[in-house]
DNA sequence: TTACTTGCAAAAACTTTGCAGGCGC
DNA sequence: GCGCCTGCAAAGTTTTTGCAAGTAA
């Protein structure tokens, strides 16, 4: 991710890069002040303003995606694109294919997956609506495959 | 919604009816500042702190929901259950058949669709990730009827 | 009358802005 | 060295809490 940045012209600073070794090391998802305590491992001086100005960037890089829980929506993960931003090269910052969010009720954990085949669903809703529908917001919630070994978490029915 | 109210043991209070008629008056979203202003023409004296109690009330009953736009999760929108608890007999706490939302992105408008079938996208999305998906959280942005015939909205692709 | 509600004021939580100094390039 | 970045402090928002007075039942 860092490449994508200093690509997309902002500078190599230690401040960033302690932000985004944070978002690597958090589980997927961390809030503003959660990144500011793991980055402060790494570059101790680190302000929480600069936590908010580098999410900032790195949203409009589109290279993490907010997301939003029952709770709030004041937590941020690593998307597809960030995670393959890598060390591969460039990301055209037209990068537009999305995929969605599963978040551990258990752990907090957040993974992305892909195939994001919703087409029909947007049909019928555009049908029962009349609305045109442009664009969309997925989010599952559940129970990690570690959380479900680990633990009692027996009550795995799909709802909806 | 006022007889779910109190049907559930909450008081018939002016306040109240105030939120409620300011929620039906609103055009299917709105945030708690909307919402006491709104409400506020029903009864003046009306405060913000009081919105957002009885927003929690109605949170907790299932007849509105919080919605989760770009911009942050600050609307509340009346839910399937709020909308059939017109003025039928009581729904039973455990209605837990949920709908999603379709927003204007112009209008603001909020329409809840039901028929949520996106059994095999969860099963994908558990294949996939190893996680067991227990709930999910689905929105949809776009156009309404109404714009779309009255303004210059003609991007509809659909993206996704 | 009794207990639930209300709305003000204040506090808390979260996010943004201003600015002088520091650091990447 | 120049200009972008940083972090502190302060301001702006949004939401919650405390409490005395008010109202529903």
């Amino acid at each position: 991710m860092l490449l994508a940045l200093t690509q997309a012209g902002h500078s190599n600073t230690r401040a960033r890069r302690a932000v985004l070794t944070a978002l690597l090391e958090a589980d997927g998802q961390a809030t503003p002040a959660e990144l500011l305590e793991l980055g402060r491992a790494h570059h101790a001086a680190l302000g929480l303003v600069t936590v908010y100005r580098t999410l900032e960037i790195l949203l409009s890089l589109k290279l993490v995606r907010k997301l939003h829980l029952e709770e709030g929506c004041h937590t941020y993960a690593i998307s597809a694109a960030g995670w393959s931003a890598g060390e591969t090269v460039d990301r055209s910052p037209q990068h537009d294919e999305h995929g969605h969010h599963v978040i551990c009720q258990s752990c907090g954990r957040a993974v992305e997956f892909d195939g994001c085949h919703l087409d029909d669903i947007v049909a019928k809703a555009e049908a029962q609506t009349g609305f045109r529908v442009s664009s969309h917001w997925l989010e599952m919630f559940g129970a990690c495959p570690e959380c479900r070994a680990t633990a009692n978490v027996e009550d795995g029915s799909i709802e909806g």
